[in-house]
DNA sequence: ACAGCGTTTTGAACGTGTTCAAGAAGGGCT
DNA sequence: AGCCCTTCTTGAACACGTTCAAAACGCTGT
């Protein structure tokens, strides 16, 4: 049989398989830059990479999986990033800000199409939702950042209750942050970034406070809270018991 | 002149052009239930009403338009079934749980295209958006609600510092209910109805617990956050001064 | 060499949302 | 009545995402 493009191919050269699709990605994300998602059409892509449209399709199932090049190379990049950060500060809400500010830096050049990933993020059944099942590398990937932010954070003292849900948490709430970036039309998207120094100030404080003996009922509150329903926000359909009525 | 139609005939008699727009959303919203957003044609839907695609344009910007329709009836039918509950209720909790059970029984039967909603919501441009200039109105109307199960919840003494935006960090909660809602794919959507009501109990043990001493700095912290950041998310473009370093 | 068979590529054709130039309808004004 | 102007209506035409049957390609074993 001839060249099985299966799975990527760790090694070293690139399949021509490989090399076309990376092409058609290549030319699409160029193309989504300098003119805008909507503006380009999947016959522009497939000419200016010198293809046919059907081959674009026979790659990709679809104009807006194309996009899913830029959630990876923002991811990618942001880990990078983050690295610097976590490895000198030692302070939460430091860490936690600069983890943020930096997203928002590397996010900056594709605010405009940003729209694009969440018109997709709000559709449970697709494949590019950040809580769809085909996201839960990237997912899981962002959530340990989170760990490791609260991990290093040695000055503080992170409840037992909160250290298993926190870090998804976290990673919810800068979910937050990015949908208030989309809509923030400032300049500069200077109003997000105040909104992530506040946010990481407010999660700090909120940490730290957790501690005290009023709060025991309301951390308890949230813990349950979200044990019980982000599993099954990010499996969209929760296989683990929560049945207890289905059958008789 | 003719007829002019502008502005809603707060009167009895519906102009002919009144009609024809009525006619064409109800019809619209008639096959979106029986087939589903997607396989619903604008020609099938000119067709059905009788008359023609581009009359059906003179109304409506869009397809994506005539789903406002939904978006009107659940929020009428959510401020009459509010009511009894706001009536007969005193308690926090059960006023609040009460508010989002009945919003979760009304929406019910649009689960199906509520995605659609959400593919809306995410676009700023959209006058679709619940954040948006255009649905200002409705917005205001729906916090409303949520002041008033604050305000005569006579058990529970709101702390000055949250009363301006408490019901509108709940209406912002109430839309997380929504997002979740629409990602669950329960069983009658009983876990949005579990969510509710433990989003409902979080609430008002988070209200009450709100007078303690030791939280006074984290209840600033929320307090500044939301009334610098919610006016430049529900204006989208903020008028409001925060410009500081724009021009020299 | 060549047949066989997966993989890749092609481009015409289809369906659908949207636009637009042209016309019909319905009044007010002289 | 006849003209004019606004409002409303029409349906063909357009653009774009997507599909699909058929062809081209390239490797393997005989």
């Amino acid at each position: 049989m001839p060249a099985k493009n299966d799975g990527p191919d760790d090694g070293a050269t690139p399949t021509k398989s490989e090399q076309t699709r990376a092409l058609i990605l290549e030319t699409a994300m160029r193309l989504f830059q300098e003119r805008g998602y909507d503006k380009t059409t999947m016959r522009a892509i497939a000419k200016e990479a010198g293809v046919s449209v059907g081959n674009a399709y026979y790659y990709f199932a679809g104009k807006e999986h194309l996009i899913q090049g830029f959630y990876d190379r923002i991811a990618a990049e942001h880990q990078v990033a983050v690295r610097e950060i976590l490895d000198r500060e030692r302070d939460l809400e430091t860490r936690l800000a600069g983890v943020l500010r930096a997203w928002l830096d590397i996010a900056a050049p594709y605010h405009e199409f940003a729209v694009q990933f969440f018109k997709n993020a709000a559709d449970p059944d697709s494949p590019l939702s950040p809580f769809s099942p085909e996201s839960e590398h990237a997912r899981e990937e962002a959530i340990s950042v989170h760990r490791e932010v609260l991990a290093g954070a040695t000055k503080t003292k992170v409840p037992e209750e909160l250290r298993d849900i926190l870090p998804e948490l976290m990673w919810l709430s800068q979910m937050g942050l990015v949908l208030y970036w989309i809509f923030d039309r400032t300049e500069g998207r200077e109003r997000s970034y105040r909104l992530a120094e506040r946010g990481a100030r407010l999660t700090a404080r909120g940490v730290a406070l957790a501690r005290f003996r009023v709060l025991r009922p309301l951390v308890r509150e949230v813990h349950e809270l979200f044990t019980e329903f982000l599993p099954g926000m990010t499996n969209a359909i929760p296989d683990p018991a929560a049945r207890r009525r289905s059958d008789p």
